[in-house]
RNA sequence: GGAGGAGUGGCCGAGUGGUUGAAGGCGCUGCUCUCGAAAAGCAGUAUAGGGGCAACUCUAUCGCGAGUUCGAAUCUCGCCUCCUCCGCCA
């Protein structure tokens, strides 16, 4: 959520950037709800002060019987007053965290189209198999038996198309860890304070695109993402020990709800898939700079992995609550003749932590709400169908990208 | 899953109805002393919110939430977490 003072003192700004982000609030309801909550809490300090005094004056002696009556009307005033502050309380908290987090100033305004090309890297290519074509040929992947076992969109992987996404996971892992992030393994499953606090749907809403357990106040987690923003909640970290970077793996559970008319072929959009995910917990002057940082790995990583691609600044309409500006990082499919989304990477600034109330201790003793970032590292069903379009061979092989080869036994082709 | 025990400030730890935001200790910060350090002494040391230009002030917080009471860290109920033992299990 987004700094009350913040929104009082910029309603109209709020307001506009809330419009590019495609979001429907009502700032000056909400301020009205500010309004009247702060002179109902001030109503309801006064009475409590009032109720003090007099249990400070009986010094630890029977009341008399004025002071009990007294003592009994304050009560009854004060059971009222909070009351109606609970209730005011309860709408203008729904408001205020209805708020989207104002996207950047160098965020192109618009749409899902209106993304900004940055840059273009490598060849685009054409000719290739479409890679579940291929990988079903090798009998690499098996979405017949997913749908059997689980439902549409569940797969298995065989042989060696699970080796290569085993070695595609530990390349990526060195990788990260040699530029100083902390591997970790997180929950799968979350509370919904921490599902909300991240600023995905709430888990029993329609358009929730996350799975919920039944009679639980636990969801499967949509990315490490999650886990790793509650992982220091309520913490004041010092100052000195920011930035924080960490790399967490795991399963993505995604529901996929609405994504009709999408790119769905094969492993493009599944209900599971394995992450690596890299995340950071910053300053909030260091935020940009490690944004830009997390971009620049991401591109080194697919450099290395010979991947054609693009980098988008995505437009205010499609960058979701939370981020405040967005990076895309979009391979070329030399199948479709187009660029699809492969990682992306998002500076969150305090909206996250601001939620989850992860602060950070200044040397000088101030404490202020910490910016929170995400990347893909690699995200591995994509990262699949990416090297399976650009590696196969006419005989119907796949070469190993270089790097990958020690994760592989040193096999050259599979 | 069953039985028992426990949750107090950065940490340890007192406190079973009435100026207890909370004794005492440790840690930390500043000052005094010292050539310097240690030791010792003195002072300070939470977070959130409201009001105020400010000095400051008010309110809340003793795991969380309800309740009893004029008044709750203290009594009642529900929940959560941790510990010990038993069961089960990769």
């Amino acid at each position: 959520m987004l700094d009350i003072q913040f929104i009082r003192d910029n309603p109209e700004l709020v307001a506009e950037k809330s419009k590019q982000k495609g979001y429907d609030v009502d700032i000056q309801q909400l301020l009205g709800f500010d309004k009247e909550r702060r002179e109902l809490l001030q109503q309801v300090e006064d009475l409590r002060r009032q109720r003090n005094e007099l249990t400070a004056a009986t010094k630890g002696q029977k009341p008399s019987d004025e002071q009990i009556a007294r003592g009994r009307e304050l009560r009854d005033q004060l059971g009222d007053a909070e009351h109606q502050l609970e209730s005011i309380e309860k709408e203008f908290q729904v408001l205020l965290r209805a708020v989207p987090n104002p996207a950047a100033d160098d965020v192109p305004v618009g749409g899902e189209d209106d993304g900004a090309e940055i840059k273009k890297v490598g060849e685009q290519t054409s000719g290739a198999t479409d890679h579940l074509d291929f990988a079903t040929k090798r009998d690499w992947l098996d979405f017949e038996r997913g749908a059997k076992v689980a439902g549409t969109k569940f797969y298995y992987l065989k042989g060696d198309l699970a080796l290569l996404e085993n070695a595609i996971t530990q390349y990526a892992l060195q990788f990260v860890t040699g530029k100083g992030f902390t591997f970790m393994t997180v929950p799968h499953l979350v509370n919904g304070r921490v599902m909300t606090g991240t600023g995905f749907a709430p888990r029993t809403s329609d358009q929730s695109d996350e799975y919920a357990v039944e009679n639980e106040d636990l969801s499967l987690i949509a990315t490490a993402e999650i886990p790793l923003t509650g992982y220091h909640a309520d913490e004041i970290i010092d100052e000195a020990r920011l930035p924080l970077l960490y790399a967490g793996l795991s399963p993505c559970y995604r529901k996929e709800a609405g994504t009709y008319g999408k790119h769905t072929r094969g492993l493009f959009r599944v209900h599971q898939f394995n992450k690596l995910e890299m995340y950071a917990y910053t300053l909030p002057e260091q935020s940009g700079e490690i944004h830009e940082r997390l971009l620049a790995l991401e591109e080194e990583l697919w450099q290395s992995l010979g991947i054609p691609y693009r980098v988008v600044n995505i437009a205010s309409g499609d960058l979701g609550a939370p981020a405040a500006k967005k990076y895309d990082l979009e391979y070329w499919s030399p199948v479709d003749g187009a660029y699809r989304e492969l990682t992306s990477c998002s500076n969150c600034t305090d909206y996250q932590a601001r939620n989850l109330n992860i602060r950070v201790r200044r040397a000088d003793g101030r404490i202020e709400t910490v910016h929170t970032l995400n990347g893909t590292a690699v995200s591995l069903a994509r990262s699949l169908v990416a090297i399976i379009e650009h590696y196969q061979t006419p005989e119907g092989h796949l070469r190993v990208p270089e790097p990958l080869q020690p994760f592989l036994a040193g096999r050259a082709e599979l």
